[in-house]
RNA sequence: CUGCUCGAGGGC
């Protein structure tokens, strides 16, 4: 059972959601660690729905499986529903604390982590960590350093929440000196290190760092994309974006985005309907292209196809309509 | 064998 298990939590790694489902169904017996994994499989890929029913009709719920469900609601931005969840475990864990205390600093409510950090009554690395990516956050690197220093022991996460500190407050230099002091690097840090490059218009330097790299992933593909496109360099951008193994919907939009900088909307809007599926980025993206363009009909009509409207798509729409004066019109 | 911390995309 441990065998299958494991197999199961590939899957999880993978994101293979139907594999791991049919996994599951195929075992002769399941424990709470198969229920826990499944769960885990439902809730990263985005399944809010169906990892709260598996929840409700797993035989028994554990720690794992509460914590599990607090950061699928965490990560979809659902705060209150994260609170709500650890609220009611009776005697949380470090790690159930860390949960929370993640959730208020990935939705950015960083006084409610500061809070949560004082409160807690025993800290791990984890929790430092996170208390650097939020002073992070604030874009006080003094206090990032600070904590940095104070820690007894650290790990690559702390060096690259120090790190994207850094790169946050616009330090390329510090970012700079650390990623080159650094004796071991990982793609998070390089992917950091690529896109603060790209800001800075620094493309060569974010080529070095790319062509450097022994693998790469989704994160290092499309950040790399994004850097020519921010910079300009459309057919660069182009080349990378169809060399890549895999697309996602980070790196369509990434495309997308150069693509509207440089006017092109018809060839954004090729890369937009070639996408498996959409979100309000990716939609935003193109919207905002027609937009800026006065293309007010294609805009309304990339508006109405969306998958779900949220604010953030509504601002679009309303700045469209202010340029405009046809305020109603436009919708 | 399962849960927590760091990196990529639009608008504001």
């Amino acid at each position: 059972l441990a065998s299958l298990n494991a197999m199961l939590s590939a899957y999880a790694m993978n994101d293979e959601l139907s594999q791991a489902k049919s996994m599951f169904q195929w075992m002769p017996v399941w424990n709470l660690i198969s229920w826990n994994t499944l769960l885990r499989v439902l809730a990263s890929s985005g399944s809010l729905a169906g990892a709260r029913e598996l929840l409700d009709t797993m035989p028994d719920h554990d720690l794992v499986a509460v914590t599990s469900m607090l950061t699928a609601y965490a990560q979809q931005g659902h705060l209150e529903e994260a609170k709500n969840i650890f609220d009611a475990i009776p005697d949380p864990d470090t790690v159930s604390w860390n949960a929370m205390l993640a959730a208020y600093a990935q939705n950015g409510h960083l006084s409610g982590a500061k809070k949560l950090f004082d409160s807690m009554p025993v800290r791990n690395l984890s929790s430092w960590n996170s208390m650097i990516s939020v002073c992070g956050q604030l874009d006080d690197v003094f206090a990032a350093e600070s904590i940095f220093h104070s820690m007894h022991s650290w790990d690559m996460v702390s060096l690259n929440a120090l790190l994207t500190a850094y790169a946050q407050e616009g330090h390329l230099l510090k970012a700079e000196q650390l990623f080159e002091e650094l004796p071991v690097t990982n793609l998070v840090s390089s992917t950091c290190m690529i896109s603060l490059y790209g800001v800075n218009g620094l493309v060569e330097d974010a080529e070095r760092v790319f062509y450097a790299l022994p693998e790469v992933d989704m994160f290092t593909w499309s950040s790399m994309v994004s850097v020519y496109g921010m910079n300009g360099y459309q057919r660069e951008a182009e080349a990378m974006f169809h060399e890549m193994p895999q697309q996602s919907l980070v790196s369509a939009t990434v495309m997308i985005t150069a693509y509207v900088q440089q006017g092109k909307l018809e060839k954004a809007k090729c890369v937009f309907d070639r996408m498996a599926r959409h979100d309000p980025v990716s939609s935003s993206a193109l919207l905002a292209g027609y937009v800026a363009n006065g293309y007010t009909e294609q805009a309304r009509k990339v508006f109405e196809e969306m998958p779900y409207r949220c604010k953030s798509s509504w601002n679009a729409m309303l700045s469209a309509d202010a340029e405009k004066g046809d305020l109603l019109q436009a919708l």
